[in-house]
DNA sequence: TATTGTTATACTCTATAACTATA
DNA sequence: TATAGTTATAGAGTATAACAATA
């Protein structure tokens, strides 16, 4: 339990962290904004998912992902099948060209971030990524 | 300079946190949404100011202030008064109403934080907005 | 009846460009 | 000419509600 000031700094910080995720943006290539390379992270890293999973770990309601979804499937790079199990849902997974252009967005997200934490060690690098990721872990059991 | 996988991993932490700041986003009062926090948090901890420097600390473009702004002195929270040395500036400043909202919204982001890091020491709070402090330094520095 | 997913609508946040007033 | 700030416009992200199809 830590005191008034120190929530009121880190209140302050997740506050001004969008000008970081902004740049981040940035790179990215041409019809593919922050929230499509999210979907294809995700899916990249766990595997085929129901698009209610997909909507629980990206935190976002399940309509927000229905669009999401239907940008990257337009695009070739995610594909939805029908799940033979529950006729009402549809299991999506990457395309392989779904998955170049997820490593075309890992190339460039490393670059930037290798250029700009260039005085970072890798501990600090791990411990902040911990740390936020443990955030997330306390806001979410809350809810 | 870290390995691949760590910067993964913070850039999946990065795209992450936005659930977090949705979270907190919930809990303002009616006709405050964070952009309006935002700014009243960065009037109260740096005092009267300038449009263009206002700008500058929330790493957003001039026009994007000027509407938050706008819309704090149509509450009566911001007040906008001429710049003596540059009439064509203007500066900004916290109402005594204003300051009251700030605190109410200090107040609840306090609370929240309090509850859902219960278990969190001092020093991780501490040590998770230092280095994400410095992550927008990281960043800001190489634009 | 309840759940999965989609679509329509509305709101917030941001950037670019065009504009004004002043330096 | 250049700069400070405003406004118009457009695009991305999200939530709520209404809906269709299936469980």
């Amino acid at each position: 339990m830590a005191g008034q000031t120190r929530y009121e700094e880190l209140a302050r910080e997740l506050s001004a962290i969008g000008a970081v995720k902004r740049d981040m943006g940035r790179i990215l290539p041409q019809g593919c904004p922050v929230a499509s390379a999210a979907v294809m992270t995700l899916l990249g890293r766990h595997g085929a998912m129901r698009m209610s999973g997909l909507a629980e770990l990206l935190s976002v309601d399940m309509s927000v992902t229905s669009r999401h979804v239907a940008h990257l499937a337009d695009r070739g790079w995610v594909e939805r099948s029908p799940d033979p199990a529950d006729r009402r849902s549809r299991i999506l997974r990457l395309t392989t060209t779904g998955q170049e252009q997820l490593d075309e967005l890992s190339r460039r997200t490393t670059r930037l971030l290798a250029d700009r934490l260039s005085d970072w060690t890798d501990d600090e690098v791990s411990r902040l990524a911990q740390l936020m990721s443990r955030l997330r872990t306390s806001f979410g059991d809350g809810r």
